[in-house]
DNA sequence: AAATACGAAAGTGTATTCACTTTACGAATG
DNA sequence: CATTCGTAAAGTGAATACACTTTCGTATTT
């Protein structure tokens, strides 16, 4: 029983439920699935994780079944769980969705939002503003998704801001990446400026019609930028952590 | 190899790898989950699953986890799964959604179909005027979620046809209900002809905004249905399956 | 009789064990 | 030398064992 492993359990070596273990196992997966620490394509060995992490296969498989749902895994039978290669249709597919979803929740934005909520919205860009010339381009990107998931709060539909906020975990290094290639720190901000002015004139048309060129932006280059990427995750080690 | 394939367990009492229960486990729960054979907000008992599928809890939990990342379910820590309680904010959201997602694929499906793509979904709508008048609700809206489907595989969008698979199971139940209430049986199926008549004239602006009327028609009486759908669900036992 | 304390039963969370499959490697064969 | 076959190692899939928590009934106390 007692083993002699260097294991983190009790000493004596009877078992020990932490109770959180579940969850705090699937963020950690969740982080190293989208930040492509498993590569492309690449097989997910159970034990090892386990091993790494120092639990058992149970709650790993758990989180890796929850991955498999969210569309980063996918499962073999009787061969085990890979990290989904990049398909660049399904990036492509990702951006569109984005661009209607994103014109949906500004159009309702527009509509429902409070005009407290848009100060908030205000204050947030301002902030955004003071701050960008200090940030990489990680940072970047994250603000950016905060202010659109801020849009996406204020339209008062839920379920887009959930799976708004699942998309952009998915395409989120290719943002990173496509930032770092082209500098686009300013344009953002700027673009993000002329939005937030259309909001606030209740401009409903014009916002939606601003939001979409802005996210559609991309759309055109992805192609391109996924090449970069692969290259990246190839090669540089943890240059996406 | 293979045994006596059929039986669930040997007689002799040694265990069994049967290969894909983890999928037909997955599939069943889901199915039970998407019927409300879970009432909403019931908790979900892992033992009892087991013991009614004849497996043990692993398999059970597995899938379990798949579906808390699919919305259905929830889990509290120590306590268990949970059916998602039915949120009208949350079914109006998905509606809202769905219109938004349903107006881009349509807007693409103009764009990129091809001539035969669309000779096809002519077909599948000719097939279901032929067959409309001997099915049931049920079957109503599993053929109409089957037009809205093919239109989202013609747009070359393989997210967006996910994501509706998705809301489409999610809300079937609420939609079944609303067409058993008031009846829409004609109607449905004489939008879906207009809808085609501007596909055919690869008239994306017109075919946009008949689909999204024709979504968003529904939208008014959500909280109305649903609570029918309360009331059903708590009191039918297998009226929704 | 109501409130509290206790303890068994039921249920979840994780680890471990066992069954089976795939893979890797090396020996035997042509 | 290349190919095939066989076998051991590694890995997945499911069942079971066990630790812990919650629940619920009952007894005790006030």
């Amino acid at each position: 029983m007692g083993r002699t492993t260097s294991d983190k359990r009790r000493s004596n070596g009877t078992k020990q439920r932490t109770a959180d273990t579940g969850a705090r196992v699937y963020e950690v997966l969740r982080q190293q699935a989208i930040n492509y620490h498993f590569r492309p394509g690449e097989r997910v060995n159970e034990v090892q994780l386990a091993s790494e992490l120092n639990v058992s296969r149970t709650p790993v498989r758990s989180a890796l079944n929850r991955l498999v749902s969210e569309g980063l895994l996918t499962v073999v039978p009787n061969k085990g769980f890979y990290r989904q290669p990049i398909d660049i249709e399904a990036i492509r597919s990702l951006f569109e969705l984005r661009g209607a979803i994103e014109a949906m929740t500004v159009r309702l934005f527009c509509e429902r939002a409070t005009d407290a909520e848009i100060g908030e919205l205000k204050e947030q860009w301002e902030e955004f503003l003071e701050n960008r010339a200090a940030m990489d381009a990680r940072q970047i990107v994250e603000h950016d998704e905060e202010f659109h998931e801020t849009i996406a709060a204020g339209s008062r539909n839920t379920e887009a801001l959930r799976l708004l906020r699942d998309i952009n975990s998915r395409i989120r290094f290719l943002r990173v990446i496509a930032l770092e290639r082209d500098d686009f720190k300013t344009v953002t901000s700027v673009e993000h400026g002329h939005i937030l002015a259309e909001i606030r004139d209740r401009n409903t048309t014009q916002a939606v019609a601003l939001m979409s060129r802005h996210i559609n932006l991309m759309l055109d280059d992805v192609t391109e930028i996924a090449r970069e990427a692969v290259v990246r995750i190839f090669l540089g080690e943890d240059s996406l952590v």
